[in-house]
DNA sequence: AGCCAGGCTAAAT
DNA sequence: ATTTAGCATGGC
């Protein structure tokens, strides 16, 4: 049935994929040439928008594409999405500045380490330290000929047997005990990541705080994320500067009543209401030029 | 409770 | 041009 291709059509619209890739939520996307060139599920493959949608290309012919159908999430009704936000300025100012911002479906693992390397880290950092693990300890990838090499996400098992060194090498700083650790619980089976799926989001979160590098932050992100928990609400500096300027403007904001608030106003896809003013704060003091 | 730990960016000086 | 604040977590 399915033809052998190198390259697919996802007939998207309103699918921003520079803003979506950019937006914190993903750390192997780069811009090459026109194209965004990155790794999903051990294979390299990169993509580019088109009136028509999104194009991607592989380097062997493949006659599955469901992978990375999942991964972009682009039969998601957004409009519907959108319409669940609360209907105050914030949310108006946040989904006219983001049309067509997205969520991605990501792995679990991949999503939970480079989540762990990414506190108190900004995003470039996040990127290099992600790159540098990929370089080191993953599998070379099937490439296109004459492109420079790339490797896929190494799996637990790979980052269990490397020695705190070895990733203190890779710019983890202190992080790199945690991710050691984590990985050796998740190699014993001491907490299954691909068993989250059919927990509630709390039974999910409460096993994922029991890795060491993982607190409430950055679990949620893991849940939003990788899981596709909608209600799932990481609140980092970005978010917490736009609900205080945008919300309690000049007021003082207990962190408890906060909470509360994060949890009850935005509605049945808080996180993507989350993703939506983290990308426009973000955005905001940036130059106009990206748009 | 309060401080610190890589290292890099953005803000402040 | 140079200094410094800040980042999210866990350990002390």
């Amino acid at each position: 049935m399915a033809e052998l291709a190198r390259e697919h059509l996802f007939p998207v619209r309103d699918y921003d994929l520079a803003a979506t890739l950019t937006s914190g939520q993903a750390f192997r996307w780069r811009l090459r040439e026109g194209f965004w060139e990155g790794v999903v599920d051990q294979q390299w493959v990169r993509l580019q928008s088109r009136d028509d949608g999104i194009i991607a290309e592989v380097p062997q012919p493949i006659a599955d594409w469901d992978w990375l159908a999942q991964y972009l999430q682009g039969d998601l009704d957004l409009d519907a999405i959108l319409l669940s936000f609360p209907d105050d300025e914030p949310m108006r100012l946040s989904v006219t500045a983001c049309r067509g911002l997205r969520l991605l479906r990501q792995d679990p693992w991949e999503s939970l380490a480079s989540f762990i390397f990414s506190s108190t880290k900004q995003i470039v950092q996040i990127q290099q330290i992600v790159a540098l693990v990929c370089e080191r300890f993953g599998q070379r990838l099937l490439m296109p000929p004459g492109h420079a090499p790339v490797f896929g996400f190494p799996l637990p098992e790979r980052l269990a047997a490397c020695s705190e060194m070895e990733l203190r090498e890779c710019k983890m700083g202190f992080r790199a005990p945690h991710l050691l650790r984590t990985a050796k619980m998740l190699v014993r089976g001491e907490v299954t990541l691909s068993s989250l799926h059919s927990r509630t989001v709390n039974e999910a979160r409460n096993e994922l705080l029991k890795l060491p590098g993982v607190g409430t932050k950055i679990a949620n992100c893991v849940l939003l994320f990788a899981y596709g928990f909608p209600t799932a609400f990481p609140v980092d500096v970005w978010v917490m500067k736009a609900l205080r300027q945008m919300y309690f403007p000049r007021r003082r904001i207990r962190q408890k009543r906060l909470q509360q608030f994060v949890g009850t106003h935005f509605g049945p896809y808080a996180g993507y209401a989350q993703q939506y003013l983290f990308h426009y704060t973000r955005m905001k003091g940036r130059s106009p030029k990206l748009g």
